[in-house]
DNA sequence: ATGAAAGCGCTAACAA
DNA sequence: TTGTTAGCGCTTTCAT
C-alpha cells in the first residue's frame, strides 16, 4: 500500500499508481477522481556524471532558495514587488548556479523572440555581406539577434526560408529577393500579420510593405550623364535579370540620361546577366562585335566591372581611352583593379543599417505603415572613367 | 447570481467570480474549493479586422474538426495510431487553414531547435562569407537553420553572442574566434554539456572540442619552400595577432622551411597586423627599410596581398622580379590584381562544409568525441610569384 | 483509434 | 511581499 496522500482530498486509502510520467510516479485518487504526481527529491547532478548537466531552471533556483518560481522570476526581472533582500539573494544565487534563462520558453510566453530574420540572395559578392554587417550592428545594439538565410539566388529556397522563419521564430523579416524571384505570393500572404516585413536593395514594387532602396535610378542617370559629358555616345549597360527592380530602375535612369542628351537607345548595348563570370564574359564578347564601337560600359557591380577591365586589358583595349568602365557598389575590388574603378557608391552598409533600423522601429511601435527610403549614393571617380 | 456550474462538483450555488484571466472569466467554487474558467465562445477573427489574424494552432484545427488536440498532432505527425480517414481529413483541413507549427513550442518540448549557431569574426573579407556559404549549404540540406553572429573581431561580442545562442536557441555551435580572443573560459564552460561545439579555421588548441582546420602549417611551409626554390632568401611574413592559432601555425611552417634550407630567421621580417589597411601599409613601409632587402612577401590573406601589390607598384617595385608576393585563401580579388596573385588555396568553402557536417553528425549521434580535421589546400601559381 | 492531462520553462493575474 | 494557478502551443503517456 502506498504511503501517499491525495493533495486534493487528503485521502490516503484509495490511491492507485498510475504510471510514470517524465521520471515521476503518477497517482490516481479514486476518492476524488484526481490524478497527481509526487515529485521525486531533486536529483543531485553530481550523482549522474555520465549525463550532461542540464541547464538550471527557475524551479531549481526556487527549491534551493526555498521560495516559489514566481518570486525567483520577479527577482531576476527586477520587479518592484519583491523584498529587496530576497531579490539580491536570489540574484546572487542565480549567478552562482550559472542560471541562463530559456529563451524559447520566454519567447513562447511573450510572443516575441527578439530576433530578426534576414534573407539574402548570395554571399558571393561583398555587397550583401556589407549590408549584413550594417544589419547586424544596428540589430545587436538594439538587443536583437539575427538569423541569416541565404537563398542562393533560388526562388524555392527563398520561399522555404521565409516559411521557416515566419513560424514564430522572428519578430521581423528583412528580405532582399533572389534573381529568380518574380512572383511574390509567398510574401503577400504574410503582409499585415503580426510580423512586419521590410524589403531592401532588391525590392518588389506593388507590395504594401516598406522598402530601403539604393539610388538606382538617379545613380544610373548620373553615371550616364557623366560618361556622356566625357564624350561617350555608345554606352553599354550590364544589367541583372529583367524582373529585378534594380535592373528596371537602372535602365530607366540610363534611358532618361540618353533622352536628355538626344542619344538614341540601341538595345544591342543592353545585356542581362545572372552575375556569373561566364555570362559577363559572353556579354562583353557580344558588345565588342557591335558597330559603331562601344566607348563606355556601366556594370551592374564592381565585381563584374573589375572582371570586365581584366578582360578588356587582355584584349589590349585601353581603359579609359577606348572604353570607359563604371561600376556600381564601391566594393574593395575596385581599388585593386588597374586602372582603379570609377563607381557609384550605393552606400551598401547604410542600406543594411537603415533596413534594420526601420524594421525594429516597426516591431516596437507595432505600426506597419509603408515607408520607402532612398539611400543617396555618390559617384566616386577613379581611373577607369 | 451567476448561472455557472462547477465542473468538479456540479454545484451551482456557491460559485464566486474570481477575476478575469486572459480575457476569460474565472470562477471559484466554494463547495469543492476549486478554481475554474468557462471559456468564451471562440471569437471569429473576421469580427476583429483591426487585430492581425493570429496564427492557427492545433487547438483551432481541433475545434473545427471536432477532435482533440492530440488527434490533430498525431495526424500531422503521421503517427500510425490514428484512423487513416481522420488523418487525411485533418491534414487537408490543416492545409486549408494554413496551419504553421509553432517552432518555439515544438523546440521547448523536444529540447531541440534544429538550428546551428555560427560565430564568425568578420564579414569584411570573403574568406568568412565563403565559409558561411559552405555551412549554410550543408546545414540546410540536413534540415538545419543557421543563426549567424558576427563578433566583429571583438572578444566581448564573441562572449555575448555565445552566451545568447547557448540559451537553448541552438543544437550546436560553430565558432571561429575573433582576433582579440586569447582566453577561452567562455568556451570551456560549455564543453561537455548538451550542445556540441566545433571550432573552425581559427581555433584554440588545448580545448577538448573538435576542430576543422586549414593547412596552415603545411601551406606556409610549401609556399616558403617554393619561394626559396625560386631564389628568395629574404622572405617577409605578414601574420595576424600572435595569439591566433593560424598565426602560430603559419609561422611554424615558415620557420621549418627556412631551417630546412639553412636560412636564418630574421625577426624583422615578421609582422603582426590586425587586418586593417593601415597596419598592412605600416608593416610594408617597415620592411622596405630593412637591409638586406626583402625579395618575397607571404601575406596572411589575399586581400592584404592585393593591397601590398598595389602599394609596391606605386613605389615602382617590380613584381615578381624584385619582390615575390604570395597570398593565402584564393579570394576573387587575387584574379583582379596585376600581376595576378599566387596564393595558397585553403579551400575555404570546404572548411565551412566540413564544419557543418561534423557538428550535425555530433548533434545527431550525441557523440562529442574530439576530432581534428585538416582540409588540404594547394598552391595556385599566378603572376605574382 | 481517441482523448485527457501533464509538462517543457517561463510570465502574469490574482489571491492571500 | 509572496504564493498559487493558468496558459503560451506543443508532445507524450496513459487510460479508455
Amino acid at each position: 500500500m502506498s504511503r501517499v496522500k491525495c493533495p486534493k482530498c487528503q485521502n490516503m486509502e484509495r490511491i492507485l499508481k498510475a504510471g510514470i510520467i517524465r521520471n515521476k510516479q503518477r497517482y490516481f485518487c479514486k476518492a476524488c477522481v484526481y490524478h497527481f504526481i509526487i515529485k521525486k527529491v531533486q536529483k543531485d547532478n553530481n550523482l549522474l556524471p555520465d549525463k550532461p548537466a542540464s541547464q538550471v531552471s527557475l524551479q531549481d533556483i526556487a527549491s534551493v532558495a526555498g521560495v516559489s518560481i514566481t518570486t525567483v522570476s520577479r527577482a531576476l526581472k527586477n520587479r518592484p514587488d519583491i523584498n529587496i533582500q530576497t531579490r539580491e539573494y536570489i540574484k546572487e544565487l542565480a549567478k552562482s548556479m550559472n542560471y541562463q534563462p530559456n529563451i524559447l520558453a520566454q519567447s513562447l510566453v511573450n510572443k516575441s523572440t527578439h530576433t530578426l530574420g534576414v534573407i539574402i540572395p548570395s554571399l558571393d559578392t561583398t555587397v550583401f555581406s556589407t549590408m549584413l554587417g550594417g544589419i547586424q550592428e544596428v540589430a545587436s545594439k538594439a538587443g536583437y539577434r539575427v538569423i541569416i538565410c541565404n537563398s542562393n539566388e533560388n526562388h524555392e529556397t527563398e520561399i522555404a526560408n521565409i516559411q521557416g522563419l515566419m513560424n514564430h521564430l522572428i519578430d521581423g523579416l528583412l528580405i532582399c529577393h533572389s534573381i529568380q524571384t518574380s512572383s511574390f505570393e509567398h510574401i503577400r500572404i504574410h503582409i499585415g500579420k503580426r510580423i512586419p516585413i521590410v524589403q531592401f536593395y532588391r525590392v518588389a514594387n506593388g507590395l504594401p510593405i516598406s522598402q530601403i532602396l539604393a539610388e538606382d535610378e538617379v545613380g544610373a542617370e548620373k553615371v550616364t550623364d557623366y560618361l556622356i559629358k566625357k564624350g561617350c555616345r555608345r554606352i553599354a549597360l550590364l544589367l541583372g535579370p529583367k524582373n529585378l527592380s534594380i535592373t528596371q530602375k537602372r535602365f530607366k535612369g540610363y534611358q532618361m540620361s540618353l533622352e536628355k542628351h538626344g542619344i538614341n537607345l540601341d538595345i544591342r548595348l543592353l545585356a542581362h546577366v545572372d552575375f556569373l563570370q561566364e555570362s559577363v564574359e559572353k556579354a562583353l564578347e557580344d558588345w565588342l562585335k557591335i558597330n559603331p564601337k562601344i566607348d563606355g560600359i556601366i556594370s551592374i557591380s564592381d565585381k563584374s566591372a573589375a572582371q570586365i577591365i581584366r578582360l578588356l586589358k587582355k584584349k589590349s583595349i585601353k581603359i579609359p581611352e577606348e572604353i570607359n568602365v563604371f561600376g556600381f557598389g564601391n566594393e574593395f575590388t575596385g581599388q585593386i583593379v588597374e586602372p582603379e574603378l570609377s563607381t557609384f557608391d550605393t552606400r551598401t552598409r547604410i542600406i543594411g543599417e537603415e533596413a534594420a533600423r526601420l524594421i525594429i522601429e516597426q516591431i516596437i511601435s507595432g505600426n506597419q505603415e509603408v515607408k520607402s527610403k532612398l539611400i543617396s549614393g555618390e559617384i566616386i571617380l577613379r581611373g577607369s572613367a
